[in-house]
DNA sequence: TTGCTCCTCACGTCACGTGAGGTGGC
DNA sequence: TTGCTCCTCACGTCACGTGAGGTGGC
């Protein structure tokens, strides 16, 4: 009448298909069990169990390579190679919920759902007089810092508040619009660059720190990007850059590009 | 002097590999970007930014195949799609936090962790004369059904200790042991069907529910492993199963396995 | 008889990774 | 010069899924 399960229902039992209960014996992680006379495979509570096994292994991110030698270690082993498995899978549900909030976060600057103080600060940037492409720069920055980093957000906000709230270094900001379409050696190019260097000495609040934007291996590269964003377009501004760098290393200031 | 980010830095910034850069290049899920005097790919913001939504899509499961319509989607549209990609995001945590649950009950299980209520029931199983065989059926059964339906491991248990308990049960089991060996068509196994039947119906305790096992959709077929183990090999088996079920239907028992 | 399940075998797919064979940059 | 990064192209891999072509069970 009834000497096991089929393989549909033992599959159904672990929450698989039927397809993978038939991978899983082609890779020897679960013995061939009986056949009936029809040569189905019926399985029992035994069988069941070791698929149960793998299949909750194979769930948490252990290769199906590697998980026949583990159920045939001894308990001991056995017990540290899971107590590893459990650990991988809590980093995954975290890196998971960390992703869940990175999708939101871009999602909503995606949607022109930055905090009112960011598009704040993006109405001032072109009232100000900043171009259109240079206020989709500094939006596209604004969106990945926050996505990214968002522990990092109000302080890069704070900063650009900071800029955009001193006169002076708007004047200089614009002047240096007009420098960059000079000729790369233009004495006026040394000409603003000291001057500018001159303005952050005096206010060093408005030297870009690297503390929000070094989460990952590479500040340096990007701070370069954001900052520096069109300097191959525009020799220039590449000179500039490099000689108000050389003048706050002078001053004794940490430069995070250099 | 720097005109945009490297593949690397492009890479590492939105925390994947270079291979990964340039197979959604591949798949043209990001654009190419402008090429340095060496060939080389040089990335920009708005590249990054494009990078990052890719691989914050992809890493919450959305398959590359539907990420580029997604993008390029009306903002509406993006909405809707982000929110059921949110859904699934959580779901998919949900369902990690899940497996790990069971990992570790099965891996207490395995361990002969299993609580000490549970060994009690086996080893009073051995000393009432349970073969070992049987016994070790026992124990599997409660270490699948604490691993996937913890919730009804206290209601299994209770049946167990339930039957355990009941010496005049007990005693039409050690008969069912010997019928067992018997031809299908002895009369002892009509015998004790309707002994076994009368007992049951009144003592309705000590049929087994399935409240416990139906957890998902095969319960009927899950009943009949735990409880119909080893009919294959001995027909008689079958056959006082049967006509049990037969019994408790007429006499108005919901049979869970028919 | 009809639809559902089972069988095997070969090939397909998804999201990359590996490796060859070579050039460019600090 | 040495090691690291970049380039392309072809093939490999992991965990299954698809589909053909067929038989068995209620």
């Amino acid at each position: 009448m009834t000497d096991g399960l089929t393989i549909g229902q033992a599959a159904a039992y672990a929450g698989i298909t039927v397809k993978t209960v038939r991978h899983y014996h082609r890779l020897r992680l679960i013995g061939e069990p009986a056949r009936d006379k029809s040569g189905y495979r019926r399985y029992t509570s035994a069988d069941l169990l070791r698929l149960v096994q793998v299949r909750t292994l194979a769930a948490a991110g252990v290769p199906l390579a590697g998980i026949g030698d583990m159920l045939e270690a001894e308990p001991g082993a056995f017990a540290t190679t899971l107590a590893e498995v459990e650990q991988r899978l809590t980093d995954r549900i975290d890196d998971l919920v960390e992703r869940r909030d990175t999708l939101r976060r871009l999602a909503d600057g995606d949607r022109a759902l930055l905090p009112a103080r960011a598009t704040a600060l993006l109405d001032l940037a072109s009232e100000k007089g900043f171009s259109a492409d240079d206020t989709a720069l500094v939006r596209e920055s604004l969106v990945l810092v926050r996505a990214l980093a968002p522990d990092d957000f109000d302080d890069y906000l704070a900063h650009g508040e900071r800029v955009i709230a001193d006169p002076g270094y708007m004047a200089l900001l614009q002047r240096s619009g007009h420098v960059a379409e000079l000729d790369p050696d233009d004495p006026r190019v040394d000409e603003l660059a000291a001057d500018m260097s001159a303005h952050l000495t005096a206010n060093p609040d408005l030297i870009p720190t690297l503390s929000g934007l070094d989460f990952r291996t590479d500040g340096a590269a990007r701070f370069d990007l954001l900052y520096h964003y069109g300097e191959d377009q525009k020799p220039a501004l590449a000179r500039l850059t490099a000689l108000i760098e050389a003048h706050l290393a002078a001053a004794g200031h940490r430069i995070p590009g250099s």
